[in-house]
This record gives structure tokens, sequence and C-alpha cells, in this order.
DNA sequence: CGGAAATGTGTGCACGTGCACACATTCCTT
DNA sequence: AAGGAATGTGTGCACGTGCACACATTTCCG
């Protein structure tokens, strides 16, 4: 959880106020009082303020025949007022809020190492924006979160709900599935619903690709570092590169590496060159984790692309930050969110979603690493 | 916008369907024809299946005095029913949502560069998940975003919200002013409102005390890669270097560069070099910033520390990934989430905030790259 | 033993909105 | 000229909930 935890560090500088501590959990679930929130302008003031009825605000705000002196009378009171329309009350008579949740699962790791969740997140709001629809993200990280959330998503708030990063097993698919709430996921947990439509890339073929690249650039004693093997962005990676190997491939050149980040893969890049040293091929399961990689090949003298080629996958900003620029798969992660969207959207419009997932094209990125 | 342009390219490996293209403005805003979402049980769906009266009901949900065997029938038709309670009705009733509003203004560089905003989130999560508080974070990116956010924040789906990143004039301040919403902000446009409270770090101190571990530690020619200079901390970053180097202050020894990000780093490292080729010292106003320093250094064949020094700003991931690791201002993130989640629940619970801001500490951690 | 307190339950209303319906006025068409 | 369309407006109801109130039954105590 520490941002800082094992370097040296000295405090020669501290400044203001410490915040108060987060209450306890007993303290904090208890009914708050409540101050009555200011008195907000509804359709009944605007009505009586411009000499109309409710009936007559309510067709200028939803169409409707009004005449001219109504509509100008009707405005200006709206703005004398300050009048905003209560969106809990037209959810609960529509039965439509005009708003979808982007559910983040377990972002610790994400947020701090993984930068394409931040591009799905803005790909989702962009297109959701364009149909007029408030994109509201959502982050799990405890069962606290999980229960919470859950209420959240059943309670009326939302439409409809963007999942990402689930594991298998998550809670949250059961919940929507009992709620049949339109939803779409990021991946795709190895038991989700037929019925429930996803979008992602092909992970298998992608990471066959980048592997064949290696293959054909002479490299022969090729290892992986692969992680993340509880989803199935992990499982399916290892698995395309078992393929492109072929009788090559050999168990003794992959390293198991939890998370798809940096740390992880200074570790695993030390842990392969220790089982062999005549490693002349590494494709990384991200490119955080080959970053970390060349850090490693660095401390053992080893030269990049020259003794070694190195290959990542995502195509984030870590690839051209490294020394050299990494050769990797792109993935296209604004659009994975625009298209998530769009499941979603299609569902809210009544249409039946296609049934299994989209996947979406993953150009391979030429640059110096191999 | 795109992740990818200018490298060399070649699309080898294309599989499945691209997403179907997002819609026209014109066309997607109309009403979209309204499915019936499939019914839900209420309480008087409850009620009828246990046997007794919604009121009832209503208590064992609330509390009040309910016999033993009423509650059991009406908890057993409830987990028969799948009931979830419905919070538009109750939003609409109590006027409170139990939900607060994260704003992530502009943070399109954000996401991508600067991890300190995941951090902030995860802090304010989990404050306000403790309160049993549900954060919903909204992000801004068009007009259409701020227009959309402003009716969101105030159509009674969120009881208060926390801005982080706002500009000086930023139309979200008037309409929260304007709401009278309860808010916190995460640091603090020149404009804002005495009595709206906001979080932050002390800004002017912290690049004073960093700027003057450069000066002790012998350098003489000290230039500073300033940028964001339309928000406060960029302003208040640079103020704190002149006030730290008084006589020795120089400015044409300060680069001005738009974003917090690597690219601008590198940028604003060459325009130094390029100025005064006798610098043996910098101050980046971000730990990407001084990650795109040290490669423009490593370019121009620099030495860091032995021939600059460099210092940054942020101890994000940044500091440790770069080589050599940085010497930076540890900003506490996750704190700064927790603390303006505290400032929203105090609101909610009816206290009146304290004046003016609360500034967390920010401790200086020193590496190697100066 | 009679009234007050404690325990348990049902009913009506309000929250703010959108829409169906009823009604009023003007205009066009056969 | 008469009847139907087009235009404009007001009223009642429902969405699902929480709470105030009225009412019923039991228990307690002077």
């Amino acid at each position: 959880m520490s941002l800082n935890g094992g370097y040296g560090c000295v405090n020669v500088h501290t400044v203001g106020l410490a915040c108060e501590e987060v209450k306890s959990p007993a303290v904090t679930v208890e009914r708050m009082s409540r101050p009555q929130p200011q008195k907000r302008a509804t359709v009944h003031d605007i009505a009586a303020a411009a000499g109309v009825s409710r009936g007559t605000v309510s067709r200028v705000l939803n169409g409707g025949y009004v005449s001219a002196e109504a509509r100008a009378a009707i405005e200006a009171a709206m703005s004398d007022l300050g009048y905003v329309p209560n969106n809990a009350a037209r959810a609960l008579k529509m039965r439509r809020s005009q708003a979808v949740a982007f559910v983040a699962l377990e972002p610790h790791s994400l947020f701090l190492d993984d930068p394409n969740i931040g591009s799905i997140m803005l790909g989702a709001n962009a297109a959701l924006s364009l149909a007029d629809h408030q994109m509201v993200s959502l982050v799990v990280e405890s069962a606290r979160d999980t229960e919470r959330v859950s209420r959240y998503l059943s309670g009326g708030f939302v439409d409809g709900a963007i999942v990402v990063s689930a594991r298998a097993h998550d809670p949250i698919i059961k919940v929507i599935r009992d709620l049949a709430l339109p939803a779409a996921f990021v991946g795709h947990p190895p038991d989700l619903d037929q019925h429930i439509p996803f979008v992602g890339i092909d992970n298998v073929g992608s990471a066959r690709a980048i592997t064949e690249h290696l293959v054909t650039s002479g490299r022969r004693r090729i290892g992986m570092i692969a992680a993340a093997l509880d989803r199935d962005s992990g499982i399916d990676r290892l698995a395309g590169f078992r393929a492109a190997l072929g009788p090559l491939f050999d168990s003794d050149l992959v390293a198991d590496v939890p998370h798809y980040d940096y740390g992880s893969g200074v570790k695993g890049m030390r842990d392969l060159l220790e089982r062999d040293p005549s490693i002349d091929g590494v494709f990384a399961a991200s490119d955080a984790i080959a970053a970390g990689a060349l850090e490693a090949l660095r401390e053992a003298g080893r030269s990049v692309p020259g003794n070694v080629g190195v290959v990542g996958f995502d195509d984030s900003t870590w690839a051209v930050r490294c020394q050299p620029q990494l050769t990797t798969v792109h993935q296209p992660a604004k659009e994975i969110g625009s298209c998530a969207a769009q499941l979603v959207l299609r569902q809210l419009r009544g249409e039946h979603p296609d049934a299994g997932g989209q996947l979406l094209p993953t150009p391979l990125i030429l640059r110096d690493s191999a």
C-alpha cells in the first residue's frame, strides 16, 4: 500500500496540519443528522411564477405545443429561480437515469501501473457523452465496496454497466445476471454468461504474432515473463506464446509473476537469466513488465536488442519511455472503451447484443527493442 | 489524441470486427425508444407476499417495532423475490443519495502521465466507503461534459462533490456555488470562494525546500522546468523556486512548458541546455518532467548527478523507474483524497467546514539524482 | 381496576417528475 | 356552414419510498 516503502527517506520538511483520522466503521455507518438541504425550485414554483400550469412547464422541457409567450415567461422564470430538473424524480418516473456505470474492479495496481484503464475510461466517456449519457465510475477494492456497488447498480441510479477487469467468479457477475442489468465486459472472465457481450482483443493471436516476430528475427532461446494467470488476458497471452514457439517451447523459460507491473518485470527477468543465461529473446506480458526486464538486463550487463530481444504488450506510455523503445502490440484502449459503451447503449435501445464478443484489431508496433 | 502518432508501425495482424462508428450527435441526442425494463419487486410486492402492510416492510428496513414472525415472513419474501430498494425513490423522498461525486477536470493527460489522480481517487473512495457513501467519479473533457455533469451534480443523484484540478474561472466552480452543493477542492484555483474548503500541499514551501537542497549540495547554475502556469500548483512551485534562489535566480533559466508530462520534460531540458550549457542543477515541476529531463541530458551526454543534479516533484512511480532514481517531494496523494472526502462528509453532517484549506505534509525524498 | 406506557400494525401523504386525458380555441377543408 | 384537424392549456395519476399519524393490543404500576 505504501508509495514509498523501503527507500531511504529523510523528512526535512513538514508543512501544515495532518488531516483528521478516518472514523471507525461502527460510528460512521449510523444515519447522519439531516440539516435541511436548501430548498430548490421545482416545476410547481416555475409554473406559479410564470402564471401557467405544471403541464406547460413540462412541455417546454420535454417538447409539445407551447405558445411563444408562455415559453418566454417560463424560460424567464426558470433562469430567475435557477431551476434545475431533479434527476432522482425523473429517474423514478421514467425508469431511466441516462447514466451508465463504469465499474473498475481491484483497480489499485491498475491505476498505478497500467495506463490502459484511463484510456478505456476516456473512450467510454466520449461515446456515452455523444449519446447524452453520464458515465459514472465506481471503484471496487474491498468486500464492503462490492456490496455497496451492487446496491448502487440495482437501485435505479444507472441504466447499465461497463465492467473492467473482472476475475473468474467475481461476485459482480452474479449481481448483474440476477438484475438482468444491460452490461458489457471488457475482457471476459471464463464463467461469464453467454448472453452478456464483451469487448476485448485477441490475446492469443496477438501474443502469437509478436512471439513469431522474435522467431523470425533469429532468436532461438526465447522466454516469457507471464503475468496475471488468474485472468483471461494472462492465460491467453501465455497460450499464444506457446503456440508460436511449437517445438521450441520450453516451460523452464516461463517466469510466472502476479501483476502486470514494473517490479514484477525486474524480478521475472532476473529469474529467467538465472535459469538460463543463454536466453536471447523475451516476451513480456506487458510494457511495464518489459520495462522492468530492460532494467534487469542492464544490471546483468546484457545489451538490447544486440544480445537479447525484448517485446512487450499494450503500447502504453511505457513503450516510448524505455531505452531502447519497445517493440510491442498496440492495444486500442480508447476504442475498447468506446466499443463497450456502444454495446451497452445498443441494449438500452432495445436491440439484442450480438452473442459473444467483439475483438478489436491489435497492430504490431516495431520499434527498437527487438 | 493518438496513442501512436508518428511511429513506424506495421499492421501485420488484424483480428475481428471493428466496432461500429460512434453516431453523430444530432442522431444520438434524440430520446431512445424505451423497451420496458424488467419489472422489479417493490415494498408493495413484499408486503403482499408476506401478508403484512407496506409500513411493516419499511420498518424492517429502517428500524422500528416489528414482531419476530412478521420479520421472518418479510425477510423470506425479500430473498424470494430478490428485493432491492430503489435508490431513486429513496433519494427523492429523503433528499439524500448517500453518494458523493469525484469530478476530474480535463483528466486526459492526468490519467496518462500522472499517477497521482488514481491514488487520490482511491484515498477518497476508501474514506467515503467507511462512511457508507458511494463515490461516483465523473470525467469532464469537453464543454458538453461540463453541461451534463452540472446537471448531474444538481439533480439529486449526489449529496456533495470532490473537485480535482480545477483551473481558474472553471465553470464548475460557479455551478457549485449556485447550487450551494457541499464540496471540497483538491488544490485551489485562485478565484475559489472563501467558504469552499480545499485540501492540498504547500507548493511554495515544498518547492523552496527541494530547491534549497540543490543549493546546499553545491549547485550554482540552477534552472527550472516550470509547467501548468495556469494552475495554482504550477505558479506556486515556480514561486518557491524563485524564493529559494534569491539573488541566484535567473529568469533565463526557467523553461515554461504546458503540461506535467514526460514529453514536456524532454523539450524543456533541451531548451535549458541550449540557453546555458553550464547549467548544473534542475528543478523539474513533476517527476514525469524530471524523467524527460534525464532523457534529454542523456542525449546531450551529461551525467546525473555528477554533471547535473535533477530533482522532481510528486514521488510518483516515475521516481523509482528512472535511472538514477529521483530525489523528489513526496505528495501524499492517498491522504489528500481521504482528507477531501472528510471535508465533504463533515458538511453533510451539518458541521461548518474550517475556512480556508488543509495543507498536508510533504517530506523530501532523497535518492540518487541530486 | 383503570389509565398510562410499551409494543405492534395499517393508512395517507409527500418527494418532483412525465404523461395520458380532458378541455378550449383557432384554422382549414369539403 | 359545419365538422374535423391543429394548436394550446390544465388536471389527475403513478413511479417507490419513508414517515407521521391513527389505531389495536398487551403489560405495568399505583
